[in-house]
RNA sequence: UCCCCUGUAGCUCAGCGGUAGAGCAGCUGACUGUUAAUCAGCGGGUCGCUGGUUCAAUCCCAGCCGGGGGAGCCA
């Protein structure tokens, strides 16, 4: 007897094995049973027909319920009618629990009942195929960096009150020290490291408060953001396009079983390569407006502004250099543009939005404690943040990929709550 | 925060001012190659909640609650 997984059995053809799963469907006909089990690893048709097995064992398989979790043994054979192309002429199968009547049915579910389900969704073969996608692209990136000498810098989840903006903080009491925040992002603290270790990255969830009911947003996400010491915004913009390229190239390897169940077109992903187009904030607008958006000088680019410029290329597109006022403060001023500042967002192709927030940071203590006043921000609480800028400051810049808008694109899935396996979202705490 | 849509069987939905309907799922049976198998039969309901109009409300009106889509903002 071999115990074995679905992904082994084409090495055991003509052989007998055991698998251990659970039974995905069945189906039937007259003297013929077709069980449809699931392994984690794969689905296999198992075929058994009344008389070539004991009456027991078949009888056996009409108390099986969608579910219910089994171990089925059988000879394996070569069958293209078979998903996966193998197929199990069942000699035995063992119980191992009767499921109850499963609510997740072969016919069409609303959203609202799948979330709610979320536990178990992520049983069905499309969300398996997410997942598989998911974890090749986190594979990916962390494999990128570390074959760059980049050095994961882990930080902290709990901070004070520093980041991008208060009114998307989550917040919670700490100890006598009054209020801790969820950390928005790891930037700061990866500013700090790389002046340690030149080349950081850091990956981890991110906590927004933000009220954003849209298919493009999770209160949780996860975010991969690499910083680099000695490194100017162009040199950032090159390390961000062949990380982008190097995961979207190692899911078309390792993921085309998972790409092809959720029908999406290969060819798209496979102009994922660099260089990718670098267009100007300014020369940005003026397309824009030539396609008719009432985008002026000065705001941030809307939904429909991403998908025309998106639309105008067959990968991902920088849109550089942003006004000051639209962007963050610790982003270094244009010398060439002193109203803009040195970042690039990186929209994904196929219109869907922007993956990637990136730009060189302010390395002059005067300059950045100046735009900090005009933010408005708590200065105390970006002393050590300042302190950066006495101690040896160098031009750094860096980057943060999100990990499900990544996923989503990549895979071309219509919504960002597939693209994680429990979703954090305004109306969803709940599985 | 704003705009739009929606809430009826386990699920997906239809319906109507006069006490409820389909398909699927479930259960029972038929069928020796099925692919969301098919076919026949059976059971299944506080029509989101509260109030109002009315002889009568699941239906019309108001409020509340839940869900979805979009905008803004972001990754």
């Amino acid at each position: 007897m071999i115990d074995t997984t679905i992904n082994y059995l084409k090495d055991y053809v003509g052989q007998e094995v055991r698998l251990s799963g659970w039974l995905y469907n069945k189906r039937s006909s007259g003297k013929i049973r077709f069980l449809l089990v699931r392994d984690g690893t794969g689905l296999v048709q198992c075929i058994m027909a009344k008389g070539e097995v004991p009456d027991a064992t078949f009888e056996l398989s009409d108390s099986l319920t969608q579910e219910s979790s089994l171990k089925v043994t059988g000879t394996v054979r070569v069958e293209p009618r078979s998903p996966g192309g193998f197929e199990l002429g069942l000699t035995n199968i063992e119980i191992v629990q009767i499921a109850e009547p499963y609510p997740i049915t072969k016919k069409e579910h609303g959203v609202d009942f799948l979330h709610d389900l979320r536990h178990l969704w992520l049983r069905s073969s499309r969300q398996y195929a997410i997942m598989k996608i998911r974890n090749e692209v986190i594979w990916a990136i962390r494999e990128f960096f570390y074959n760059r000498g980049f050095v994961l810098i882990d930080s902290p989840i709990l901070t004070a009150a520093i980041g991008e903006e208060s009114s998307s903080l989550f917040e919670t009491e700490y100890f006598k020290m009054g209020k801790a925040y969820l950390a928005q992002t790891g930037q700061l603290y990866i500013e700090a490291a790389c002046m340690s270790l030149r080349n950081v990255f850091c990956f981890g969830p991110t906590f927004r408060a933000e009220k954003s009911l849209t298919r493009r947003h999770l209160t949780e996400f996860w975010m991969v953001e690499g910083e680099m010491a000695y490194c100017d915004a162009e040199g950032s913009m090159k390390i961000q396009e062949e990380m982008v390229s190097y995961a979207a190239q190692a899911i078309l390897k390792k993921c085309r079983p998972e790409l092809e169940k959720l029908e999406r077109d290969i060819t798209k992903l496979e102009t994922i390569l660099p260089p990718f187009p670098r267009v100007d904030y300014g020369d940005a607008v003026k397309i824009l407006q030539e396609h008719g958006s009432s985008i002026t000088w000065g705001t941030d680019l809307g939904a429909e502004d991403e998908t025309i410029l998106s639309n105008m290329h067959d990968r991902p597109v920088f849109i550089t250099n942003y006004p000051k006022r639209a962007k963050a403060f610790y982003m270094k001023e244009n010398p060439a543009n002193t109203e803009t500042v040195l970042c690039a967002d990186l929209l994904a192709s196929e219109g869907y939005g922007e993956i990637i927030g990136g730009s060189q940071r302010e390395d002059n203590y005067d300059k950045l404690l100046a735009r900090i006043r005009e933010e408005k921000l708590p200065e105390a609480a970006y002393g050590w943040y300042l302190d950066l800028r006495k101690y040896g400051s160098v031009p750094h810049s860096g980057f943060g990929l999100g990990i499900e808008r990544t996923v989503t694109w990549l895979a071309g899935i219509h919504h960002i709550r597939e693209a994680i396996p429990f979703p954090r979202m305004i109306t969803r705490l709940y599985p």
